[in-house]
DNA sequence: GATTAATGGTTGAAACTTCAACGTCATGGG
DNA sequence: CCCATGACGTTGAAGTTTCAACCATTAATC
């Protein structure tokens, strides 16, 4: 009973492309970036949570829950991030062990001057090669995934 | 003239839906390789092309290119591999310059133990997630995407 | 066939991420 | 109230990836 153990040659040949490109188009947007001059594409995602945000803070953990990433590397980030002059750093209000981010004004123009650097990446290297009902099963698709793979870390 | 440089508000729903389902899958999947004592997933990917080359032999820069990978990347990753024994170097007969990786018996052992945790995985985070459909349609794009991301790095 | 350019692979350091351990504070049960 | 337990965030070291520089060899050009 249950699943079996291997991929038929269709579904083999699926993951592979699925696998393969995606590796190659988070390359291609990281050298868009890159050679624009924008953050990395893991800093721009930090920012955007920010600058969407009320009062353009959050907490830690919070970050680190949304970007599905460990707090240690959500300090890290910010560490660097925070020396650059794009966040600080402010004791949470009612929750003394808490810590929130704030984006600040140089933080906020960053974000500003990467968005269409950012925007014209993801065009090009996906939603403009895609036909417009492909890029949406592309999409729901993940979700489903995403959402499965959420279910298992509360 | 050009591209709008701005998504909406659905584009924009269905990228996050893809950057985080895929963030979210691939914490999913090498945690399941880990509890289940497979190597990791991009170590998997290595000895996987390996084990389908004639030979069980490629050379550095092939791999390179096949996994969408710096050749430096793969040098340090061959490095850590080949210390456990799964792997060996030799030089290319034809061209000194090369060097061809081949994969020893017991990288081959290696790879038949984690071959079902790595299907289960897959499986489970993903095929069985979606229908045959929706998972056909995901693979699709994704070969497209992959295809435009590969026109520019030759 | 000698120079020049380009490819293959490595190296070591810098940058980034992971991992385990820790200190602080909050919360729930006795 | 007090203690146990767990959440929050940090730390520093270990592990991995990137980056720039490099040597050796091959391919191109004249």
């Amino acid at each position: 009973m249950g699943e079996p153990a291997w991929l038929d040659t269709d579904q083999q040949r699926l993951w592979r492309a699925y696998l393969d490109g995606h590796a190659r188009f988070l390359v291609a947007v990281g050298d868009y970036h890159e050679r624009h001059g924008a953050p990395t594409l893991s800093e721009y995602e930090l920012l955007v949570r920010l600058s969407e945000s009320p009062d353009r803070a959050m907490r830690m953990s919070v970050l680190a829950g949304d970007l599905a990433r460990s707090r240690s590397r959500v300090t890290h980030t910010v560490d660097r991030m925070e020396s650059r002059g794009w966040l600080e750093r402010r004791p949470h209000h009612t929750d003394r062990r808490g810590v929130e981010c704030v984006l600040t004004e140089a933080g906020f123009q960053a974000l500003v001057e990467a968005a269409p650097v950012h925007v014209a990446a993801v065009r090009r290297y996906m939603v403009d090669v895609l036909t417009p009902a492909e890029f949406r099963a592309l999409g729901e698709a993940m979700a489903k995934v995403g959402a499965a793979a959420k279910a298992e870390s509360p």
